[in-house]
RNA sequence: GCGGGUGUAGUUCAAUGGUAGAACUCCAGCCUUCCAAGCUGAUAACGUGGGUCCGAUUCCCAUCACCCGCUCCA
């Protein structure tokens, strides 16, 4: 089995229509890409297969779609206006750039950076001579804040009070919208409400194909319990998306936690599931322990109460909220790596494979007529029947072979061909990619046959 | 943002200061009754913008994009 490479990993989604690069045509748009006709498919399958599990499958979960735009005083509430704003300096020795507070916090041994202004932090380094970690000098551009959140004005006039930003994560649409899905469906803690979206963030380096991008989604999943069955919920997350990743098909060997030290704004513990990627390992899950926090602000900020009257104590309280966070695009990108293998045949001959979770797969079943001119027309008959339960796809250029061959490597799981027998005894051959096994059925079994096999 | 590397067809490569050649893929046709066979034909490229030159894909500059390291990354 051969191992492959982000480069051909970036040719193969290329060439059979899972990822293109953004804005092509026009020599392409850094780190932003487009998923082609194959990889929506799969990245709408992630999406099922994690609602699924996630919506459908657990009790008093509830899923929304909230707005990627949102009240400005949102992003003051959540601490993101202030904190999502890297105060940056360059060294004009060395030319490398620096996170000014991270300098003196890293000098002083403690956390005074934090609280400072920019003036205050340039004072700072001046009066101390911090020195630059890398060539030892003390000479620093003036500070530039380096915006995380992209911003955008509502109105047709580029007036500073109408500045809205794209939203740099998706869990204030949830928080914002707590009591009303708590009042609207009834729910009682703990619940927790779900969403896929669109998130964005003007980072300095993204990289890694599809790994980080500047626009990028997010499959949420935000439980609001009592305080004190936080660190249980916690813990059942992690492990909760650890075997969902598992279910998706990732080996258990490839997968990892790995706990935060330095922690987020928000947050009273951290900790992410990790890929071996070719590249090393990479976040593909986030689990938040996001305490009382979020809500707490949205109180102080809104003036609403964002109390939760516990029906069992009598008691009024603002609910913790546990946190985990799935990387559409990573998970995508972690599935396809995973996927592609090269299996060497018995006549020497090499076949490229996508062994996706038939669940996942773009389409679920290729109707190929065994000889074009005998068998197209009963193979378009079964097409337009099968196609109206499944993905289908039909090809009838070339020889059989090579039919199977193009099914392999985008991730088909099963091949119906149709020959004489389908014609006379209405038969069929269905071939499994992954054990090349080859059954025969009757054409009316074959809708329940591949409705069974890829079950999720 | 820094350093290094790379940009020629969908892919992999070639040649050239006088506008580019192939293989595979793809498409059409023929053939073909179960794993990339064969035959015929067709489409298809010098990333972009300047400069030098009679003439630039080739030399120079800039720019854009990708890759590898750093840096950064709630």
């Amino acid at each position: 089995m051969e191992k492959i490479t982000m480069e051909k990993m970036v040719n193969l989604c290329k060439q059979y229509g899972f990822i293109f690069q953004g804005s092509e045509i026009y020599d392409g748009l850094a780190n932003t890409w487009d998923y082609g006709p194959l990889g929506s498919r799969l990245k709408n399958n992630v999406k099922d297969a994690w609602r699924k599990r996630f919506i459908q499958e657990r009790p008093n979960a509830y899923e929304v779609d909230a707005d990627i735009l949102m009240h400005p005083r949102v992003w003051e509430a959540s601490g993101h206006v202030a904190s999502f704003a890297d105060p940056l300096t360059d060294c004009r020795e060395c030319k490398t750039r620096h996170r000014a507070d991270n300098l003196i916090n890293d000098f002083s041994n403690s956390s005074i950076g934090d609280a400072m202004t920019n003036e205050e932090m340039i004072d700072y380094i001046n009066e101390n001579k911090v020195p630059c970690p890398k060539c030892g000098k003390t000479n620093f551009t003036e500070i530039r804040q380096f915006k995380l959140m992209f911003e955008t004005h509502r109105g047709v006039t580029e007036d500073a009070k109408s500045v809205v930003y794209l939203r740099p994560e998706n869990a204030q649409g949830e928080y914002v919208n707590f009591l009303n899905v708590q009042r609207s469906m009834r729910a009682k803690l703990p619940f927790s409400i779900g969403q896929i979206g669109k998130a964005f963030r003007n980072e300095i380096t993204p990289g890694n194909f599809t790994f980080r991008t500047i626009e990028f989604e997010q499959m949420e999943y935000q439980t609001f319990c009592k305080k004190g069955n936080d660190e249980v919920l916690y813990d059942y997350f992690k492990e909760y998306g650890k075997k969902f990743y598992m279910d998706l098909g990732l080996p258990e060997e490839k997968l990892r936690f790995h706990d935060h030290e330095k922690l987020a704004h928000y947050a009273k513990a951290a900790c992410d599931i990790e890929y071996l990627f070719p590249f090393g390992w990479g976040e593909v899950n986030g689990t938040h322990n996001r305490t009382d926090y979020d809500l707490s602000r949205h109180q102080e900020y809104s003036g609403k109460s964002m109390e939760y009257l516990d029906p069992e104590t009598n008691e009024k309280y603002i609910p913790y909220i546990i946190e985990s966070t799935y990387g559409l695009d990573r998970t995508v990108l972690a599935l396809l790596f995973d996927a592609y293998h090269e299996d060497e045949l018995e006549d020497g001959s090499t076949r490229e494979v996508l062994s996706l979770h038939p669940y996942l797969a773009p389409y679920k079943v290729a109707v190929l007529p065994l000889v074009k001119k005998y068998h197209s027309e009963k193979a378009l008959e079964v097409y337009n029947k099968l196609s109206k339960c499944f993905m289908t796809t039909y090809d009838e250029t070339g020889n059989i072979g090579k039919r199977y061959r193009r099914e392999d490597v985008i991730g088909t799981p099963f091949c119906i061909t149709i020959d004489d027998e389908t014609i006379n005894n209405n038969t069929v051959t269905i071939r499994d990619r992954d054990t090349m096994e080859q059954i025969t059925l009757n054409l009316d079994e074959v809708e329940k046959y591949i409705k069974e096999k890829i079950q999720f």
